[in-house]
DNA sequence: GCCGTTTTCGGCCCGACTGTTTTCAGTCG
C-alpha cells in the first residue's frame, strides 16, 4: 500500500467520524486528518517505515494509528477501521474525492437520495441534479444544485485533480499573473505565496498576496484576468479562480501595514502556522493573517506588522526562510536564535553536470551547445570552476580503444578552451553509467582520462534494494567516481525512484568523501529535499548540478540550490560553494 | 488520537467565503 493510499484511508476514517457524530470525535478526526497530511508528505514509504519499526517517527502518529498501521502492513486489514467504516453507507466515500464535496453533503445526499452502489453513485447524483430534486431539499437550493452537478461534470473530466505543476511552470502562470495585477493603480506590492515561495518541488495551486489601500478594486482587477476560465469565490479580501488550463490561483489582499503577518499567514506551511499559533495561544496571543491579538486590561487589541521580520520577531523567534517552514523544527531552532545560514543561490561556485554538443556518440543523449559556449556562460554567472560530464560513448557501438580515443578527443576541446580562459578552471569529466552489475560502463583506463567521473543509474532501474545499493555502492568505489548523479532515479509525476538503502549509502558517501548530487532538473529535483536533510544530518557532501543540455539551462541552478535550502544544507554541505583549492583537493583526491 | 522545559492530563489554529439562512453550517486553505 502506498502512501498515497494510506493517507486516503486515514480521511476516510476522519470523514466516517465526522458523519458518525462530529463533536463527540473532533479531536480523533483532526489527529486523523494530520496523520493523513504527514504520511502523504512524506517521501519514505510508510511500509518501510514499519518494517524498521518507525513509524512512530511520523508526526501525528502515535501508538494508536501506529498500532493500526501496523496491523494494516501484517495483515492487510484493520479491524477497527472496518467497524467505523461499516457504520456509513459506502456510497458516501466516492462523493468525498470531489472537489467541494465533504463528509456531512456527501452523507445527506448518500442518505436521502438512499444511494447504495458506491460504483455508480457520482452518477446516480446527477441525475438527481439534472432531475432538480435537489433544489427542493433542506439546506440546498437551485445555486447549490448547479454546482453539485458542475462538480461532478469537472471530476469526470479530471480537470480539478490534473495532478501537481513542477516548479518552473507554476511560477511563469505566477509571474503572468503577478504583471497583470501590477498593472493596477492599486496594488502596491504583489508576491507569490504558498508552496511556490517555500520553494517545494510540486505547486499544486498557484497562491498571491497583494498589498493595497484599495481592497474591492485589487479584487476587481483580480476576477478580470483576461485568461480567466471562471471565478470560484469573490469576497472582500480573497478570491480563487480557475484560469484556462484549469489551474486554480488564489489571492489576499490587505492594507499595506498588514504586509508582515500576510506574508506569514499565505506563505505556511499549514504546519507551520499551526504551531506558531499554538506557541502564541500559551501566552494568550492569537495570530492570524491580520497581525497579533492579545489582550490588555480586559480589551482585545490588534497589534499589526508590516514585515515578516517583526512579526516573527513580536513571537521571539528570528525570521524563518520560507523554505524551511514546514514545522519540522525549524520554530524551535528560530526560538533559540539557531538556525543554520543556508546555501544560497551566489555561494555556487561551478556546475559539474554539463553536457556539450562534442560528438562523443555517447550511450544517451548529447548537448546542443558548444564547450566554448557553455564556458562562456559559466564565466557569465561568475563561476570559478566547472566540469564537463558528457555520457560516457555507448559501450555497444564501441570498443574499449574508441571509447578512449572519444574520450581524449573531448579532453584535448576541454585544453584548448581552457588556454584562452584562463579564469575559469574546467574540469574533465563524464556521467559514467553503472551497470546492473555495478561496474562503470567504462574501463580503468578510459577513467584515467578524467579528473573525475560522475556515476548514475539509466537502466535497470526495477532492483530489490539492497541489490540496488549494492550496485550503486559498488559503482561509486571506484578511485574517480566522485558524484552520484540523481541519486533515486525519479522523475516528477513520471516514475518514483528506485529503491535504495540510504542509511547505508550515506555511511558509505560519508566515510569515502563522495558527492551526492542535488539535480536540479526541475522534473528531477533528485535528491529529493527530504532525504537531503537527512544527508546533511548525517554530515554526507553535497553537489547541486543543472545536468544543462544547453547553456541556458544553467539558470536551473536556483531550483537545485530551493532543494538544497529545503533540506537545510549549508556551504559546508555543498562541495561547489567551496573555494577552487579546497574543491580540487577534494575531487582529486589531493586532501 | 496526539502531545509536552510552564502539562503524562487537559488541552487541541484561525479565518474567509458561499448558500441558505435570519444567525449559521459546510468547506477550504
Amino acid at each position: 500500500m502506498t502512501n498515497q493510499e494510506i493517507s486516503h484511508l486515514l480521511r476516510t476514517i476522519a470523514a466516517s467520524y465526522a458523519i458518525k457524530d462530529e463533536k463527540k470525535h473532533y479531536f480523533q478526526i483532526i489527529a486523523y486528518q494530520k496523520a493523513a497530511d504527514a504520511i502523504e508528505k512524506t517521501t519514505t514509504e510508510a511500509k518501510d517505515l514499519y518494517k524498521e519499526d518507525k513509524l512512530a517517527t511520523l508526526p501525528g502518529v502515535g501508538p494508536s494509528i501506529q498500532a493500526h498501521l501496523s496491523e494494516l502492513f501484517r495483515t492487510g486489514k484493520v479491524k477497527h477501521f472496518e467497524t467505523v467504516l461499516k457504520e456509513v453507507p459506502p456510497a458516501v466515500f466516492p462523493l468525498l474525492d470531489i472537489p467541494s464535496f465533504g463528509p456531512k453533503k456527501a452523507f445527506k445526499l448518500v442518505s436521502v437520495f438512499k444511494f447504495t452502489n458506491p460504483k455508480t453513485v457520482i452518477d446516480d447524483l446527477a441525475k438527481i441534479a439534472e432531475s432538480g430534486k435537489i433544489a427542493d431539499l433542506e439546506g440546498f437550493g437551485e445555486k447549490s444544485q448547479a454546482d453539485i452537478l458542475r462538480a461532478v461534470q469537472e471530476y469526470r473530466l479530471g480537470k480539478t485533480k490534473s495532478g501537481r505543476m513542477v516548479l518552473p511552470y507554476a511560477n511563469e502562470l505566477a509571474e503572468k499573473m503577478l504583471t497583470y495585477l501590477r498593472k493596477s493603480k492599486y496594488v502596491k506590492d504583489a508576491y507569490a505565496m504558498g508552496s511556490l515561495r517555500r520553494r517545494r518541488d510540486t505547486i499544486g495551486d498557484v497562491d498571491l498576496a497583494v498589498t493595497s489601500g484599495k481592497l474591492d478594486e485589487v479584487i476587481k482587477h483580480f476576477v478580470a484576468y483576461p485568461y480567466k476560465d471562471r471565478v470560484i469565490e469573490k469576497g472582500p479580501q480573497t478570491s480563487s479562480i480557475i484560469i484556462s488550463g484549469g489551474k486554480q490561483i488564489d489571492i489576499m489582499v490587505l492594507k499595506p501595514e498588514l504586509a508582515g503577518s500576510l506574508l506569514q499567514h499565505f506563505t505556511g506551511s499549514k504546519a507551520h502556522n499551526i504551531k506558531l499559533r499554538e506557541l502564541a495561544l500559551k501566552k494568550g496571543w492569537s495570530l492570524s493573517e491580520k497581525g497579533i491579538k492579545q489582550t490588555y486590561q480586559g480589551k482585545k487589541v490588534m497589534k499589526t506588522y508590516d514585515t515578516e521580520e517583526k512579526f516573527y520577531k513580536a513571537l521571539s523567534m528570528d525570521w524563518i526562510p520560507p523554505e524551511i517552514r514546514e514545522d519540522t523544527g525549524e520554530i524551535e531552532r528560530a526560538l533559540k536564535h539557531d538556525l543554520p545560514p543556508l546555501i544560497e543561490l551566489k555561494d555556487i561556485k561551478g556546475d559539474f553536470h554539463l553536457h556539450s554538443n562534442f560528438p562523443i556518440e555517447p550511450s544517451h543523449d548529447l548537448g546542443a551547445d558548444t564547450i566554448k559556449t557553455m564556458v562562456d556562460t559559466a564565466k557569465q554567472r561568475g563561476y570559478s570552476y566547472m566540469g564537463f560530464s558528457e555520457h560516457n560513448p555507448s559501450t555497444g557501438n564501441h570498443t574499449a580503444q574508441q571509447i578512449y580515443t572519444l574520450t581524449q578527443k573531448r579532453n584535448n576541446e576541454i585544453e584548448k578552451v581552457q588556454k584562452s580562459n584562463k579564469s575559469i578552471r574546467i574540469f574533465k569529466l563524464l556521467e559514467t553509467d553503472i551497470q546492473p552489475s555495478g561496474d562503470l560502463a567504462i574501463d580503468e583506463k578510459a577513467l584515467s582520462l578524467l579528473d573525475a567521473a560522475i556515476v548514475s543509474i539509466h537502466s535497470v532501474f526495477s532492483m530489490p534494494k539492497e541489490q540496488m545499493t549494492k550496485r550503486i555502492i559498488k559503482g561509486l568505489s571506484r578511485p574517480k567516481a566522485k558524484i552520484l548523479a540523481h541519486p533515486t532515479g525519479r522523475i516528477i509525476n513520471e516514475r518514483s525512484g528506485y529503491e535504495v538503502d540510504w542509511e547505508e549509502l550515506f555511511a558509505f558517501a560519508k566515510s569515502h568523501k563522495k558527492a551526492l548530487e542535488i539535480n536540479a532538473w526541475p522534473t528531477r529535483l533528485d535528491l529529493p529535499d527530504e532525504i537531503v536533510r537527512k544527508a546533511v544530518e548525517k554530515g554526507v557532501l553535497l553537489i547541486i548540478d543543472t545536468d544543462s543540455h544547453t547553456a541556458s539551462q544553467m539558470d536551473l541552478m536556483q531550483y537545485g540550490v530551493s532543494v538544497a535550502r529545503r533540506g537545510w544544507a549549508t556551504k559546508a554541505n555543498i562541495v561547489n560553494s567551496w573555494p577552487l583549492d579546497t574543491f580540487t583537493s577534494w575531487l582529486l583526491n589531493r586532501e
